[in-house]
DNA sequence: TTTCCACAGGAAGGTACGGTCT
DNA sequence: AGACCGTACCTTCCTGTGGAAA
């Protein structure tokens, strides 16, 4: 009997290193930013006092990769000249407060069964205990502050840069690395924290298509078999990075997701078709994931624009959105939010991209206004709010772009 | 030049909730 | 148990804005 599941290696060779956790050996066009970086950690080996460094550039550029890269070789090198150093790192992705950030540092310090609850504590408490860990280490002391712009207030930075100037700390020296990916991080900080965390400033700028091609050309080297990739399919990678702000991490995910099309549908290679369509279902799953999270009002807000939309009455004043969106909720029988709240959730609407808006100026005889307008297709933004619809009926305008079964719902 | 429209959006503060501490 | 803490989500209040009208 021939087994139902057979190795399928006609196109990948390994398909993980295209995966976003995946550390190269060697890193690809990054070579002026990792000189300046070895330098400003080259103090370490040398057993001075650490300089803080401060690292911003957009997402997918490469800044977690090479610090990754080289604090290893730098914690290699310490072991060689027997300096000792600690490296901790603190990913700030989910956190939003100082408060959070100095909790989860506590925890990242101490075995899991000594871990401390997420809320609930005094702020000093909180950062007692965090010098009393950081006291229990010796030597050169390095925190890795990764999405640092995460974190809104700057209490925890303010702290941490001044721990050992207000002697909170002692038998340690401690140096700062904080990953940005926000360059306009730096300006909010107070002007105490920015002298200190900003001693030396690398700022990595998005790959060009160049380098772009470079760094897929790396990776699908030991990802594919050889030829399994068309001619075109690694330009257009590229290309398509670069359009999306030369994220290195999204356009290996494209590769991977286009590798994946061509596997699915037993292709002999990967051809710029399948990156094509990759690139559309890529898209379309990051918007469904931003509207599925949206909280109900949020949701409902949405929804008002994209009824608006189906009825080509966009783009629509903010007013007329909240027109629609308060029918909405009084048919349901729920309480509207005031406008000045559902103007915020427009608002970040646009930041999310889902919308697009433009601010109106008519003098005396209309003032100023914003108009809104979607930037998704109706479908896909119907589909991604499908149980909120289900829930409040769907409106007449929309019923054309139901999956199949309209009648499913109780058209408003 | 000044006035004034109709909002935009920042700031401050309130409330409910889920957690800890003593 | 009840004081206390931080956060998410709201509302209220209010100053800012660009250009047509006066």
């Amino acid at each position: 009997m021939t087994p139902r599941f057979q190795p399928d290696d006609t196109l990948y060779k390994r398909r993980n290193t295209l995966k976003v956790e995946y550390v190269p050996d060697d890193i690809v066009g990054r070579d002026n930013e990792i000189e300046e970086y070895e330098a400003a950690l080259q103090p370490i080996i040398n057993g001075e006092y650490p300089d803080n460094i401060f690292i911003y550039g957009k997402t997918g550029v490469g800044k977690t990769a090479v610090t990754n890269f080289l604090l290893n070789e730098l914690q290699e090198s310490a072991k060689h000249f027997e300096v000792d150093l600690s490296v901790i790192t603190l990913n700030c992705d989910g956190l939003s407060t100082s408060y959070q950030a100095a909790i989860s540092l506590v925890n990242n310090l101490r075995e899991p069964e000594h871990h401390i609850a997420e809320t609930g504590h005094p702020q000093s408490k909180v950062y007692r205990l965090l010098w009393d860990e950081l006291n229990n280490l010796s030597g050169t002391v390095i925190i890795v502050l990764d999405e640092i712009d995460h974190i809104t207030d700057d209490t925890f930075l303010y702290q941490i840069t001044r721990a050992d100037n207000n002697g909170y700390i002692d038998n340690i020296q401690l140096g700062l690395i904080g990953i940005s990916n926000d360059s306009t991080f730096r300006e909010q900080l107070d002007a105490k924290v920015q002298s200190s965390l900003c001693e030396t400033e690398i700022s990595f700028p998005p790959y060009g298509t160049k380098e772009l091609q470079k760094v897929l050309e790396q990776r699908a080297d030991i990802a594919f078999h050889q030829s399994a990739l068309e001619d075109g399919v690694i330009p257009l990678c590229a290309a398509l990075g670069r359009q999306d702000g030369g994220d290195a991490r999204r356009a290996i995910t494209l590769l991977r997701k286009a590798g994946d099309l061509a596997r699915t549908e037993n292709a002999d290679s990967v051809t710029t078709d399948h990156v094509e369509r990759a690139q559309e279902k890529l898209e379309a799953q990051q918007s469904m994931d931003i509207m599925r999270d949206l909280t109900e009002h949020e949701q409902l807000t949405l929804y008002a624009l994209t009824t608006l939309a189906a009825e080509d009455a966009t783009p629509a004043r903010s007013r007329v959105v909240y027109q629609r969106y308060k029918e909405f909720c009084e048919y349901q029988g729920r309480d509207p939010r005031t406008a000045r709240r559902m103007r915020s959730f427009l608002s970040d609407f646009e930041i999310l991209n889902l919308t697009l808006s433009q601010m109106e100026h008519r003098g005396q005889d209309g003032g100023t206004y914003r108009e809104h307008e979607l930037n998704r297709d109706i479908a896909t933004v119907v589909d991604a709010l499908q149980t909120t619809i289900s829930e409040f009926g769907a409106h007449r305008s929309i019923i054309e772009y139901l999956p199949d079964s309209g009648e499913e719902f109780a058209a408003m």
